[in-house]
DNA sequence: CCATATGCGTGCGTCGCGCACGCTATCCTT
DNA sequence: AAGGATAGCGTGCGCGACGCACGCATATGG
């Protein structure tokens, strides 16, 4: 049973998939967008802002990584660098509110596509699939 | 509801947890499996002997690609070049025994992390999300 | 039989990445 | 109070993966 699971995941872990999805998903956003820089948008969108190197370990890139893409994300107008409140060497990276629109216009755009394919579900099947997905990723061999 | 979905899925795609997920699998095995071999060496056990150029779309990588990266099994002995029955231009890529049983053992550890982590599960309700997870990678903004 | 098309592998430029260095600011010890 | 050790940041460098385009071998169609 475990190995249904596996093809599946298989299936979305694939980077045919993910690019596809990616691009369906920024369609029409700028440039600055990409599947390159959006991880540490995002990052930074969940936890707030934060200094560079405490975003390297959340999304698993080198210190440099992350500058480079801020560096990117800041001409994009998207993120801001702002000096650290105690500390005058680190540089807070901070989503701009265009940051902010962008990032929702996309959690908005997945959710739709998500919601469109559980349409046709019966709607206590969609919530208890949702739940139990939530857990399985939590608990599972990729917490 | 579709964001619960898609908070879930985030940390799925999430590069870290595919990296991560992706050496706890292949600990041990030759230095050949790696992230980047892999996808050539699933596709070929899934859809069994094809050419490079057919390989190609299927990975969503260009021609060359497929080409290095059977190279690289080749000499790990995991993949056999064969002389296409047909066309003398045209090679076909084919597991070896040794590339079977990588791609067997690989399947097999995955299966056994996820039906671990879903141990504690009601068995009825891990049945369930397998189904669920399936019909939802088959008929969602995925496929 | 020759021109065009197809499959493959390789050279080249590009890009993202990790590592290591220099610079600035902070911290700690004396 | 001061100075060496430490930490954060950004940049140069080399490496590896990728796509593109070319050359070679074979196929195919006129």
């Amino acid at each position: 049973m475990g190995y249904e699971i596996a093809d599946a995941l298989g299936l979305l872990l694939r980077r045919t998939t993910r690019e596809r999805l990616h691009r369906s998903l920024t369609e029409g956003m700028g440039e600055a967008v990409d599947e390159v820089t959006y991880p540490v948008l995002s990052a930074l969108a969940r936890t707030g802002p934060r200094s560079a190197a405490d975003l390297a370990s959340d999304v698993g890139l080198d210190r440099s990584g992350v500058t480079r893409r801020a560096t990117r994300l800041e001409q994009a107008g998207l993120v801001r660098r702002e000096p650290h409140p105690t500390d005058r060497r680190a540089a807070l990276l901070v989503l701009t509110d265009a940051g902010e629109r962008a990032v929702a216009e996309l959690r908005r755009r997945l959710a739709d596509h998500i919601t469109a394919s559980l349409a046709a579900w019966p709607p206590g099947a969609a919530r208890e699939f949702a739940r139990s997905l939530h857990r399985f990723v939590a608990d599972g061999p990729f917490a």
